[in-house]
DNA sequence: GCAGGTAATGATATAATGTATCAACCACTT
DNA sequence: AAGTGGTTGATACATTATATCATTACCTGC
């Protein structure tokens, strides 16, 4: 993402923030930012190093963990349980009404690209959740897949 | 599972590794015996346990990956990476056609429900990820919910 | 039966990811 | 300035997983 979108979207987080009464720290923003420079999902542990290399800031990865969980409670970044990663989310800078987003990742090298799907075909696939007594956690599926390239590349 | 049914799961794998040319050891048929016997996915380290536990048979973590490894090329495993566990296959004791299975994993319990779901929205699902340049690693799905006891806790 | 090879397993160390706990710091109020 | 709540640091440790080399089991041709 360009430098000027990353500072708009830590804008518009800092405000949503402020409205909910929270803070956006310094720390906390830095994380979100190097986040939202990333094109692929990063680790905890990826973010101190881009933290430090970016910023100069030594985080402790404790702090990484508990930055991340204040900017997941704040809908700002997804967690994804499939790569061990962390996203920003998507909407921050685009809050129009886009369907449904999917993410769809490469088991192989983990890249992540996000798709959207019908709604009628989430909300099928919901009733059938709520049938068998469950409950979706998010409307956002991860999806294991394989990507272009690495297709080719086993091939 | 009953005892009788892991058996017959057994004897059915034992023979599909034979038609492939590769050996399904005592060792590998404690731990997917293990994996039959159990409700719930188990982690590599919890299938280490239930093999002493069961059989007295003191494995290494180690083993236990590598044979989980194995079951998993042989397709009697599958890893439910939302949840870094491990489950038996479903179709070793039932092999006929029953639809789409698809795990539902409880993110709070982690009890996984399989429920089957309509092939052509799996079809549908498939050519959204193709035209996005991807490819579906499986046409089983993990997902992210929350069970109904679990649901009932949190309110 | 046994030398030699391949498959399977063991042992050890270590990496990667994540949590628990308590201490320190900082900003704001009074 | 002291108290208070929110934030961050430091340390230890738990859990999941991989790398690497050694050892054992089994089979095959002789």
């Amino acid at each position: 993402m360009s430098l000027s979108k990353v500072q708009a979207a830590i804008k518009s987080a800092e405000n949503s923030c402020k409205a909910r009464g929270v803070n956006l720290t310094h720390k906390r923003k830095q994380v979100l930012s190097a986040l939202l420079q990333s094109e692929k999902a990063r680790s905890a542990y990826e973010l101190v190093d881009d933290c430090k290399d970016e910023f100069g800031e030594t985080l402790p990865p404790m702090s990484v963990y508990r930055i991340l969980d204040f900017l997941q409670d704040e809908h700002l970044v997804h967690k994804l349980k499939l790569a061990n990663k962390y996203i920003a989310c998507s909407h921050i800078t685009c809050d129009h009404d886009h369907g449904v987003v999917q993410f769809l990742i490469c088991n192989n090298c983990q890249i992540v690209k996000e798709i959207t799907i019908n709604k009628a075909m989430i909300n099928k696939l919901q009733r059938d959740v709520e049938n068998a007594g469950f409950q979706l956690a998010s409307p956002q599926l991860e999806i294991n897949c394989l990507c272009h390239s690495c297709k080719n590349k086993a091939a």
